[in-house]
DNA sequence: AGCCAGGGTCTGC
DNA sequence: GCAGACCATGGC
């Protein structure tokens, strides 16, 4: 598992299971980005989060340690075993290697209702556009925290506009289903606190009743902002995964955290090809 | 120029 | 239940 340590309102991680690139540029969150002093940079909660690393630690900056255990304990998943979790899967000799290449990935729980947008904005679209429709929507609809950051939107102020409102973020299509995503959710109609509590698949089914969501867009919900670590999203890349490498689906010993070794294969995948 | 991108909806069989 | 057209936009 791993340390931390406390000191001048920043906490200081050891764990041999975070890579900043891994963890925050690999498809589950589009607001973080990296300056060239490999400063990473994004807003969480409202708030603007900076971190790098150094020697053998990561540092969270302007975070104190109640903070931390507060929010930024659980937004990083330092409840899960990932040592464990990696050993357990190295039983596959394929997810060894992925295991390897890729174990400083993290899952990141993520706000719901950003994290709901988010991958409604990610549909047949790519990552870099992703982030820019984002980076729009926060601009002109988030509430401002400083001269360049913003807040996510909450869903009762989208709730109340229409697709005109939405035009000056180029979502294209998607714009509607943002729309109905915030409606159903700020109306209480779409409960996404309760998720949580419920088995994946009836999870699965509420998320649904929202316009622009399918199987793909609730499991990546489900499993970066809900803790269903068996959700297991089916992009283009995990195919592409599965037809070579897993023909017969994944190993038993994923059972339970599917969505990790997901997450795994994944960034192994777009990192080393194949 | 055409293809593709962390897909889903709607229609027609 | 399942295939196929269609959806906006931008990078390559």
């Amino acid at each position: 598992m791993a340390d931390f340590r406390f000191s001048d309102n920043c906490v200081y991680i050891k764990s041999n299971s975070f890579d900043l690139r891994q963890t925050l540029d690999c498809g589950q969150a589009f607001r973080f980005s990296c300056d060239e002093s490999g400063m990473w940079k994004g807003v969480v909660f409202g708030k603007v989060l900076r971190l790098y690393k150094s020697g053998d630690e990561i540092v969270l900056q302007n975070v104190s340690k109640q903070e931390f255990y507060d929010k930024f304990y659980s937004y990083f998943t330092f409840d899960l075993d990932y040592t464990n979790i990696k050993k357990i899967f190295s039983s596959d000799s394929r997810l060894k290697t992925a295991c390897e290449l890729s174990g400083g990935v993290r899952l990141l729980r993520q706000e719901k209702f950003e994290t709901v947008c988010s991958f409604i904005f990610s549909q047949n679209n790519n990552i870099p556009r992703i982030k820019g429709i984002i980076e729009r929507f926060c601009f002109s609809f988030g509430e401002k925290i400083d001269d360049e950051n913003y807040a996510f939107p909450t869903a009762q102020r989208i709730a109340k506009l229409t697709v005109e409102d939405l035009a000056p973020i180029r979502a294209g299509f998607r714009a509607k289903y943002i729309i109905d995503a915030a409606k159903k959710t700020a109306s209480g109609e779409v409960d996404l606190e309760r998720l949580e509590s419920l088995d994946l698949q009836e999870a699965r089914e509420i998320l649904m009743k929202i316009k622009g969501i399918g199987p793909k867009v609730a499991d990546c919900v489900l499993l970066f902002s809900c803790s269903q670590f068996s959700a297991f999203p089916m992009d283009v890349w995990m195919k592409k995964v599965m037809a070579t490498h897993f023909e017969d689906g994944l190993p038993e010993c994923t059972k339970g955290y599917e969505g990790i070794a997901q997450q795994y294969l994944f960034d192994w995948a777009r990192t080393f090809g194949n």
